[in-house]
RNA sequence: GGUCCCUUCGUCUAUCGGUUAGGACACAUGGUUUUCAUCCAUGAAAGAGGGGUUCGAUUCCCCUAGGGACCGCCA
C-alpha cells in the first residue's frame, strides 16, 4: 500500500477561517498519525479574487496553530497547462466534448428552470450535436461527458456509503471559453499528481466529489479515499463563513488565545476519543483516527475555547507561558520592558490565576508593566480618613524594612488590624488600591513583593483624592 | 424546488441491543479563601415525534418533523 498522502487546498481569496484550519489539522493529523505526508496546495486559478496576501495569512495561520506542510506549496496556477492538456486529453478520449451554447442561451435556461421550480441541469445539447453545425462566431467550452445511466456509490470513510444517480451530475465545465480550466479538473489532476491517498475536506465538496471521480476512471487513475468533515456552524447554526465575527484566527489570536489551546479545542470539536479531552500535540498525532469524526455539524463554543485556553494557561510550564505571554503583548498591545519582564515572570504564578486569556494577564499585570498606576475612580472612593490612616502607619513601618518579604510584612498588617481595630479587608483594600489602582487583585503580601520597594513607597504616598 | 447529509443535557461528546444514559464546558448551590478569582464538593440538565424488528431499543429499519450542504464558464 503506497505512502499516506494529504493535502489542504485553500484558495486564497480571504483569511482562513477556523472552519478551514480544523479541516486542515484533521489531515495533517491523519497524515503524521499514519506516517505519510501532508501538503498544501493553493487553489490560485481565480485570478480576480486571489491575492498573495491571503497565501501568506493561510500559510502564517496554520504555522501558528503547529501544523507544518512537507514539501514546497503547491502553485495551483504554476500547473494549468497539465489540466488543460488532461481537458484535451479527456476530448480526445471521449469523454468530454465542445459546448457551443452562448451564455445568453444558457442563463435562459437557469431562468426558465427557475420559474418552473425545476432544478436546473445543463440541457445537454452539444454531447452528440456535430461540431459541423457549430456557430462561428461562439467560442466554446469543453463540458466533461459524465454518467447518466445508473448509480454511483461513494464509499466515504466518514459519512459512510453515500449513492446517487448518476444523471443528476450536470455535464460540468472543465476548460471555460477563455481555455481556462475550471475546480473539478483542477482539482482531480492535481490530487492524481500530487498521489493523494487520502481527500480530506469539508463536506460542501460531497457533491463535485462524484464530478472528480468521473474524471479519475475516465483517466483510469487510481482513486484516492475520501473522508468529507462535517463543516463547523456558526452558534445559530449556519455554515461558518470568512464574514462571520469570531470566525479567523486573528480573532481569537489577538484576545490572547494560545495556540495549543485552540489546536485542543478544534481537534474536539467533531472528534473525541473516548473521555478524554486535553490532548498533548503528541498525544492527538497518536490518537488521532478518521473513525472518530461524527457526522453532524458542530457549533463553535466561545465559553468552552476559553476554558480550554485557561486550562493551558494554568499548566503549561510558568516559562513556556511567559514566551507567549511576550509574544502576545509585543503582536497586540505593547512590548513589555526589558526591567519589568523578570517581574512579570515571577507574578505568573498569582497572575495566571485570574486569566482565561493572555489580554487577562497583561491586564492584571498592569499595575506591574506600568510605572504609573490608572486608578479607579470608583474604587479610590473607598479610601476614607480611616483608610488613609492606616495606609500612612503601613508606609512608615515599610520604609524601615531591608527586604520585604512575606514573613517580616504578615507582623505588620495584624499589628495594623489590631491597632486601628479593623479586620484583614481593612487593610488589604486600602493597601491593594493604592497600589493597582483597583479593590480588586491579586493578595495583598503577592502585590507588594511584586513591586520595587520605592515603587511601593511612591504609590503609597501619592495623592489621591 | 431537486439531490445528498445530519438529529443524545444549552454546547462538545461517550454508548458499537440489556447502563441508575457517562464525561467535559457553561449554569446553580455550598465550602475553602484576607477582596476578585482559583480550588473543592454537590446539583439541575438529553436520546425530535411516530411506527416497526426484537425477550429487550438511544443503538437496526421505515415514515414524519426540524436543521444543514450543494445545485456557477467560484473554489
Amino acid at each position: 500500500m503506497s505512502k499516506v498522502a494529504t493535502r489542504f487546498a485553500p484558495s486564497p481569496t480571504g483569511p482562513l477561517h477556523i472552519g478551514g484550519i480544523r479541516t486542515a489539522l484533521f489531515s495533517w493529523l491523519y497524515s503524521k498519525n499514519q506516517k505519510g505526508k501532508f501538503y498544501l496546495r493553493i487553489e490560485d486559478t481565480d485570478k480576480e479574487r486571489s491575492k498573495d496576501e491571503y497565501k501568506d495569512q493561510i500559510i502564517n495561520s496554520l504555522k501558528w496553530i503547529g501544523i507544518e506542510h512537507d514539501g514546497n506549496e503547491y502553485i495551483q496556477s504554476k500547473k494549468i497547462d497539465d489540466h488543460v492538456k488532461i481537458a484535451n486529453e479527456l476530448l480526445k478520449k471521449n469523454y468530454a466534448y465542445k459546448c457551443y451554447c452562448s451564455s445568453e442561451e444558457i442563463e435562459d435556461q437557469k431562468k426558465r428552470a427557475k420559474q418552473k421550480k425545476i432544478p436546473y441541469i445543463y440541457n445537454r445539447k452539444w454531447r452528440d450535436l456535430s461540431e459541423v453545425d457549430a456557430p462561428k462566431d461562439i467560442k466554446p467550452v469543453i463540458r466533461f461527458k459524465s454518467k447518466i445511466k445508473g448509480s454511483y456509490i461513494l464509499k466515504d470513510i466518514v459519512q459512510g456509503d453515500i449513492e446517487i444517480e448518476n444523471d443528476t451530475i450536470e455535464d460540468f465545465v472543465i476548460l471555460r471559453n477563455d481555455g481556462t480550466p475550471t475546480y473539478n479538473l483542477c482539482a482531480a489532476v492535481d490530487d492524481h499528481q500530487m498521489s493523494m491517498t487520502h481527500i480530506i475536506r469539508g463536506d460542501d465538496h460531497k457533491i463535485n466529489t462524484f464530478k472528480q471521480i468521473q474524471i479519475y476512471e475516465a483517466m483510469k487513475w487510481e482513486l484516492p479515499s475520501f473522508a468529507h468533515v462535517p463543516l463547523i456552524h456558526t452558534i445559530d447554526g449556519k455554515k461558518l463563513s470568512k464574514r462571520d465575527k469570531a470566525s479567523t484566527l486573528d480573532d481569537y489570536s489577538k484576545i490572547g488565545i494560545m495556540p495549543m489551546a485552540l489546536r485542543n479545542y478544534l481537534l474536539r470539536l467533531g472528534w473525541s476519543y473516548k473521555d478524554k479531552e486535553i490532548f498533548t500535540l503528541e498525544e492527538s498525532i497518536n490518537l488521532f483516527n478518521l473513525e472518530g469524526i461524527g457526522k453532524s455539524p458542530s457549533k463553535l463554543d466561545m465559553s468552552r475555547i476559553l476554558s480550554m485556553n485557561e486550562h493551558y494557561i494554568k499548566n503549561i510550564d510558568e516559562n513556556d507561558l511567559f514566551g507567549q505571554l511576550n509574544e502576545y503583548c509585543k503582536l497586540f498591545k505593547k512590548e513589555i520592558k526589558q526591567d519589568k519582564k523578570d517581574k512579570i515572570k515571577k507574578s505568573l504564578t498569582f497572575l495566571k490565576n485570574k486569566a482565561k486569556t493572555l489580554e487577562d494577564i497583561f491586564n492584571n499585570g498592569q499595575y506591574i508593566i506600568n510605572d504609573e498606576v490608572n486608578y479607579n475612580q470608583e474604587d479610590v472612593k473607598l479610601i476614607d480618613d480611616k483608610a488613609r490612616k492606616v495606609i500612612s502607619d503601613f508606609s512608615t513601618q515599610y520604609e524601615k524594612i531591608d527586604t520585604p518579604s512575606r514573613e517580616i510584612l504578615e507582623p505588620i498588617i495584624n499589628e495594623l488590624i489590631k491597632s486601628h481595630a479593623t479586620n484583614f479587608k481593612g487593610v488589604g483594600q486600602p493597601l491593594r488600591i493604592m497600589l493597582t489602582g483597583s479593590k480588586f487583585g491579586p493578595g495583598i503580601y503577592d502585590i507588594i513583593l511584586s513591586l520595587e520597594k520605592e515603587q511601593v513607597q511612591k504609590r503609597l504616598t501619592i495623592k489621591i483624592t
